[in-house]
RNA sequence: GCUCCGGUGGUGUAGCCCGGCCAAUCAUUCCGGCCUUUCGAGCCGGCGACCCGGGUUCAAAUCCCGGCCGGAGCACCA
């Protein structure tokens, strides 16, 4: 068990266990939707049993959904290896929350509160029932039956489940299960105008889905405390639940999912899936493999407390996968042009280079040639006299530095200064532009042509970093993955 | 302010419930070394932590109390 990374869960039996992932769909899914889909998935796997993806889509005003998003979503479950066994669209299953409601206001548990927003505050903050809490439930029906007949407006009447005006916690104080909202809902339209809380909802659902363990943000730890009142009054059991804390990512910092948006609409980013972004589609898109994402998120585990972490680790992560199976590639970027010169045709010779040094047996093929790119970065560092290595090529000495001259040093390896003094170059004659787009900022350059044949892969540039190749028109176009 | 939760190396994390085997696990960062061809990759090694103060105990990272620090909730949002 200890190799999954994520510890036992309490009260878990292999092939009993359900859980849920439930976003609501108001965007797409960023890195800290993974951590749901991760960390429940991986138990879901871990114990045999059934994952449910719910949308939470029941405020069609303040988190209004975004269309695209729901089937986003699931693309996104479906390439983090958690493809849900059921899906559930809350919007499309409210006259199920109704017969609970309904129930509930029989009971005299529930009742309908014509308090303002003010007035209740004030209640809540005393902790002195209102005036509407003995409705009978001939009454309550009632009302509630215009509720669904539109006769009240907006923010007229909620219903309130009743707990505990007294309850130590304000927060948990008689909440609202049920509000009006006349805006129509990008998925069900204008079929309602009653809609139950997230609370409501989720208490129901979770209930009739079987669903056994919840594990979520402990923005959400009231929740239960709240939903509580409803599982007694009607019986249920509550699932086992876990909160984990608040996760920043150094190099995205505070990204909700609605300034992302709004940045969006600005003009800020080229869309949802531009790379600088957190959301899944992005990081899809930088070659940034599945499997990599689910072990960040395994190693960060279950804790309660906040976490601020580096994307360094999960760049480790996929480093590991990814290093063994990219294909190397020469890309100079801010490319300088040099010359060799003093030596003529035998420099025209098929230089053999390998395409994973774990891997001997594949290779690629550069032209030898006397007029050849190398990186600004690295043209700038050499001393005239000093002699480099284009890698696998030949030696050259810098002769001036200002005609950017170099002569002929040798073929052999033996007695050239390793590291930084072996580079990477490209033949003028054959490469293709390349603009690699990062998330600092883009690099210009040359590829080589051999590259082409790898688009839609993650290959490592040599001495610069793993990049997914995108597309390929003419003009080579690659996404920075990291180091 | 009220309610609840948490504090283990630079960053995460294991251990805490059931005190001793913990002079504390693993990963990453950083530093150093190695590699006849990536010193922006790879391999090996190293530095580095139990928030503070009391208490209980033969024995405390682990239990209790207080303090300090951090976080969450107190919405007709999720």
């Amino acid at each position: 068990m200890k190799e999954y990374g994520l510890p036992e869960l309490e009260g878990a039996e292999k092939g009993k266990v359900v859980m849920r992932f439930a976003p609501n769909p108001n965007g797409p899914a960023t890195m800290g939707s993974a951590r749901g889909i991760v960390v429940n998935s991986e138990y879901v796997k871990m114990y045999d049993g059934k994952f449910v993806l719910r949308f939470d889509d029941t405020d069609p005003r303040t988190k209004k959904p975004m269309l695209e998003a729901y089937d986003w979503y699931i693309e996104d479950c479906e390439w983090l290896d958690a493809k849900p066994h059921e899906i559930i669209y809350a919007s499309k299953r409210i006259p199920i929350y109704y017969k609970y409601v309904e129930k509930l206001l029989e009971m005299e548990k529930a009742y309908p509160c014509f308090c303002s927003r003010e007035e209740f505050r004030r209640y809540r903050s005393e902790g002195v029932e209102c005036p509407h809490r003995n409705t009978s439930s001939e009454d309550a029906l009632d009302v509630w039956q215009k509720m669904l007949d539109g006769a009240y407006k907006e923010g007229e009447v909620v219903i309130r489940i009743k707990t505990d005006m007294k309850h130590k916690d304000p927060a948990i104080r008689d909440w609202v299960a049920f509000r009006i909202i006349y805006e129509s809902h990008p998925l069900v339209g204008d079929a309602y105008h009653v809609y139950p809380t997230l609370d409501f909802e989720s208490a129901i659902e979770d209930h009739i889905n079987g669903i056994t363990h919840i594990i979520r943000g402990k923005d959400l730890i009231d929740s239960e405390r709240r939903q509580r009142y409803i599982y007694e009054y009607l019986g249920w059991e509550y699932p086992i639940t876990k909160h984990w804390g608040r996760v920043s990512i150094h190099e995205f910092g505070k990204l909700s999912t609605s300034t992302i948006k709004r940045a969006i609409e600005e003009g800020k980013f080229e869309g949802w899936d531009d790379p600088r972004l957190p959301t899944l589609r992005a990081l899809r898109r930088r070659g940034f493999q599945p499997e990599a994402i689910r072990k960040f998120f395994i190693s960060l585990g279950v804790g309660e407390n906040d976490v601020s972490v580096s994307m360094k680790n999960l760049y480790a992560e996929n480093r590991k996968i990814i290093d063994p199976i990219a294909n190397r590639y020469f890309f100079v970027w801010d490319p300088v042009e040099i010359r060799i010169v003093g030596i003529g045709s035998e420099l025209a010779k098929e230089v053999k280079l390998p395409l994973n040094p774990s891997k001997p047996e594949g290779f690629r093929v550069l032209k030898g040639d006397s007029e050849v790119y190398v990186s600004k970065d690295d043209f700038e560092r050499f001393e005239e006299g000093e002699i480099v290595r284009l890698k696998e090529f030949c030696n050259i000495r810098l002769e001036n530095k200002e005609k950017r001259t170099f002569s002929f040093a040798g073929w052999q390896l033996e007695g050239v200064k390793k590291g930084k003094n072996i580079i990477h170059w490209l033949p003028k004659s054959e490469t293709i532009p390349c603009t690699v787009y990062g998330i600092e900022r883009s690099y210009e350059g040359f590829a080589e042509r051999n590259a082409v044949k790898d688009v839609g892969k993650v290959v490592q540039f040599e001495r610069f970093a793993f990049c997914r190749l995108e597309s390929f028109d003419g003009e080579l176009k690659a996404g920075y993955t990291h180091p």
